[in-house]
DNA sequence: ACTTTTAGTGTGTATATGCACACTACTGAA
DNA sequence: TTCAGTAGTGTGCATATACACACTAAAAGT
């Protein structure tokens, strides 16, 4: 019967992962001056280039305030610079040269934690998991 | 070569998928008057005998400090009952009756996430995902 | 012209997360 | 017996997360 497994629970998985994933990158990032989260919000910004606010939060499975608060955060540190766009009423952001610059400091500490991860699952468990991980996304 | 493949980055992969899941079982869990979080927590909490408050958040994978704030809000709530331990000079916990009846309300809530993600990603792909994350959390 | 819809913006409040730090109390060795 | 180590506790600060709500302005119907 084996009702109720709790070890099966995806919400407590998937949380305890995004927790240990975060807590190592972060603490990569932060020798860069920047958190972990900043990392993955800059590099979704310089993949933009004519995206409004919900778009860009929604290509990060994130509530839109919540992304509204990070990129505030950015633009007081004076990594992203945010103007109105032409066409569509909606906002769109750039980095900075100062972001475009720290976000190169950062890629050497990324590929470190992509590494440290490559290693810990396994070459094919890497590809099984991100897949895994991006059909979770879309929940 | 394919240097620096963002969408293959397990940081923002993980959160990515956390925050989905986190949003799913949320709006289920505040049915019950509760987060999703919140939940999590309790469902540890229940399977506790006596458990300090390190070992607790190992088995989260969650910082100490974290969840000595989670517990706090817990037990102003009602719901969670702390007390020292006999050995091992720590605290320990335990579910009030308030608690253990808000946990039994929320099971089928609860069971209902768990068929949304398991209809969403087929049985095989669940436990795959599953075990996936396990191992993540290990980090 | 004006009013309604709609696509976008931001703020208030509550919770979650973790690092740095400080505190307390057993435990054991000089 | 005092004192260093250690296993535990909690707080200050900064950030992240999302829901409810309120606001603004373009588009479109009448």
């Amino acid at each position: 019967m084996e009702e109720d497994d709790f070890t099966l629970c995806v919400l407590n998985n998937a949380r305890k992962a995004a927790r240990a994933v975060s807590r190592h990158y972060d603490r990569l990032a932060r020798q860069a001056g920047m958190t972990a989260g900043q990392f993955s919000v800059l590099v979704a910004i310089r993949q933009t280039t004519e995206e409004t606010t919900g778009e860009l939060a929604d290509r990060l499975s994130m509530d839109r305030t919540t992304l509204v608060r990070n990129v505030a955060l950015l633009e007081r540190k004076g990594l992203v610079a945010s103007s109105m766009s032409s066409e569509s009423r909606g906002k769109c952001y750039r980095l900075t040269d100062k972001g475009r610059t720290l976000l190169e400091d950062a890629l050497p500490l990324w590929r470190k934690a992509q590494g440290d991860v490559m290693s810990h699952l396994g070459e094919a468990d890497f590809l099984r998991t991100i897949s895994a991980l991006k059909k979770l996304s879309d929940l």
